[in-house]
Order: structure tokens, then sequence, then C-alpha cells
DNA sequence: CTCTTGTCGAACACCGGTGTACGAGTTACT
DNA sequence: AGTAACTCGTACACCGGTGTTCGACAAGAG
């Protein structure tokens, strides 16, 4: 209660504009590429490699902070999304406004898998994971969402989707305007029920 | 005319067979972990490591020679497979005889990433991927694969796919046998054209 | 203003990987 | 058998990243 940033009992203006400053060059080095070193996160913080050390006690620390962050500004970001009314809308929605921003963090989740216990990961991912399949559980519920194919498989797929995308764009073969509808023309056929089936 | 095998005027068969061994630890390890050192591919071809500097100038030449290797033995398995016939038939042939291959060269592709230059891995992957490039074309020719995205977002997305379902296998989430089927009932369904096209 | 806190640069020891050199021992061609 | 090719271990120099220490200096808090 007292202090509604921070656990720590004092911290100067100063040290917190530090911090916040090597968090964000941190999530910015590691999405680019995810064995930055310590003075490349710290040169792009604009600040000296020790008083990185000064503020995290080790590299692994700092990759874990950067995930968190990162991980948290996402989701805060994703509220604004309305995930009510056809779900196959709302999947469109959510692609629209969070296909970018999942694609940036794959990067940096890499550099995270290096480095931190394997529980820890999956542990900061279950808020924005959880979104997503409730979504998805919702449109099987309906019908528009095929129940032929598990749950988490449809949710990887839309994943690997938007990876591949991200993939495609780095390397000149996808424009970023067109991507979020190619995305979605191609997931929303992925979840569609089997044409079998709907017939019987 | 005077050596069969190879362009070199003379290599002693015993050279030959730590060569074999040398690439054949190379694409092992670098499928498991992209950054394997030279001893640590050394010790698992059972040579030393001087040895494998012996024959490979430096480590990059020793990755570009694996992954040449790795693709050429893929694109050799591959020929077995019948690419006649309804489309979407041989796509899931395709698929379940090589969805593992790739998946498996997906690691070695990074380790190359980081030391080949990117030519060069456009270069190697040409022709596998028009092997599957001409099944798209063919089947969107015949009408049952969609046209309104393009061959090669097609394409990325049968790549997507195969690997998202390699990292769910890796994470204990989907077993090896149920992966093949998941895949094609994803992809084909993806691949299909969209309902309300399909009525004109 | 004073004093604590934070910043900075340089320097250090440590580690692990790369690529080279040497010398002795072994293996295959002819 | 004799010779050239190959292998192996050790050792070395080099590089780059990590984490720590030190001392001088700036900046915020009281």
């Amino acid at each position: 209660m007292a202090a509604t940033r921070e656990k720590t009992p004092a911290k100067r203006a100063d040290a917190q504009r530090s911090i916040e400053a090597i968090l964000d060059a941190a999530v910015r080095c590691l999405s680019r590429n995810p064995d930055a070193s310590v003075s490349e996160i710290a040169k792009a913080a604009g600040v000296g490699r020790v008083t990185v050390y000064g503020h995290f006690p080790n590299r692994a620390d700092l990759v874990d902070a950067a995930l968190r962050r990162a991980v948290e500004e996402g989701h805060a970001g994703l509220d604004a999304v309305d995930l009510d009314g056809d779900p196959r809308e709302a999947l469109a929605r959510l692609i629209d406004s969070s296909w970018q921003l999942v694609s940036q963090s794959r990067l940096l989740l890499i550099a995270a898998q290096d480095v931190l216990p394997p529980g820890r990961i999956r542990e900061l991912h279950a808020g924005p994971a959880e979104r997503i399949e409730r979504l998805v559980e919702r449109g099987r519920d309906e019908g528009v969402f095929r129940v032929d194919l598990p749950t988490s498989w449809l949710v990887g797929v839309m994943h690997s989707v938007m990876h591949g995308a991200a993939d495609e764009i780095n390397a000149g073969r996808l424009t970023q305007d067109k991507a979020a509808g190619y995305i979605g023309a191609t997931l929303l056929a992925a979840f569609a029920p089997p044409a079998e089936l709907a017939g019987k």
C-alpha cells in the first residue's frame, strides 16, 4: 500500500528512470537478437554496463524482467479488444490488433528460453494464452469452430501462422498491410468445421 | 574419368570415412542445438577436434556442408512420394512422409542463418521448395485449392504449421502419431477455397 | 547545504569457443 | 615394405562475453 509503483522501500527517481530505460532497451534489443549482450543493451539504454549490473544481479534476471514487462504491456493493450459477438469476427479483431505484438515477442521468448527455467516461461504466458483459449472454446460451443481437433492445437496453429507471417515480412516476401488479412483468411478457414461433418 | 566419386585428385578411404562421420554428427548436433560447438560435433563424430579442422577450414564451412547434406538427403527421400492424382491426397501424402524431416531441419537452418550469407540458404532450398510450389499451383489450377491467397503464402503456412507441430511435440503437448493427422486436417481446410466462392 | 544514492569508466579475472602449430603415432594406398 | 596421407592430443594465442571491484563524480532527498 505504501508505494503504488514498486515494493522497494526507497528508490531514487534517478534510478527509476535508468531501470525504465534499461528494460525498454532490453525488450527492443532482445526482440531483434536473442543473444544480445549486456553491453549492447546498456548502450541502447544510454547507460553504462556497470549500471545495468547495479540493478540486475545478472543477465538472466534482466531477461526475465524484460519478458515480464513485454508480456504485461501486451496484455494491457489487448484488454481493449472486444471479444464478444460472433467468435469468428472476434477472432479477426484479435488477430488484427495483436498479431504483430505476438510475433515481436517471439525472439524475446527465444532469449528467455535459453536462460530461464522452463516453468517460468509458461507461468508468464498463462494470462494471455487463457484469453485466446476461452474465445476458441466459445466458438466451438457455438458450432462455428471445428471440434475434431483439440483446442490446444488450434491455438498452436494460430501462433504458428502469426510467426510465419512475421518471418515472411522479415524476408521481404510479404507487406505489413496485407498480413493481417492473410492471417485472418487462413485461420478462419482452418478453424471452420470440416465440410463432411457439416452435411451430416 | 580418373575418380568416379569426387573431384579431388586423391582422397584416402580413411578420410572419406571421417568426413562422413563428421557430417553425420554435424547434422545431428546442429539439429538439436544450432549453437553446437566444433568440439561437440567432433566428439559426437568420434574424432578429434583437430581432424575436423583438417577437412573443413572453419565452422561456417562445416555448417554449410551439413546443411547441404541434410537438404539433399531429404530431397532424395521425398522423390519416392507420388505427387500425381488429386492434389489434396498428394498433399496429404507429402505431409505424411516429410513433415518430420522438415521440422528437424528447422534448427539446422537457424544454425546456418547465423553463419552463412543470406543468399546461400535460399539457394540450397530452391529445389525442395519448387516441388511443393508446383503441387500447390496444380491444386489451384484444378480448383481444389484457394486462389484468393498467394501461393507463396500457402507454402509458408504449410511450413509454419509443421514447425508448430514440432514445437508442440517438443513441449510434450502432442504425440508423434497424431501430428501428421492434425497437420493434414488443418492444412487441407486452410487450402480449400472459401465457402462463398465455392457456390459461384 | 550535506549526505546518501546512483552513475560511469577503466581495469580485472574467468570462462568458453575458435583457429593454428607441432610432433608422434597410425592407417591406407602401391 | 615404404611412403604419403591421415589422426590425435596437447598447447597456444586470440577474441568476446560475464560478473566484480575500485575510485571519482554527479544528482537527488532531507
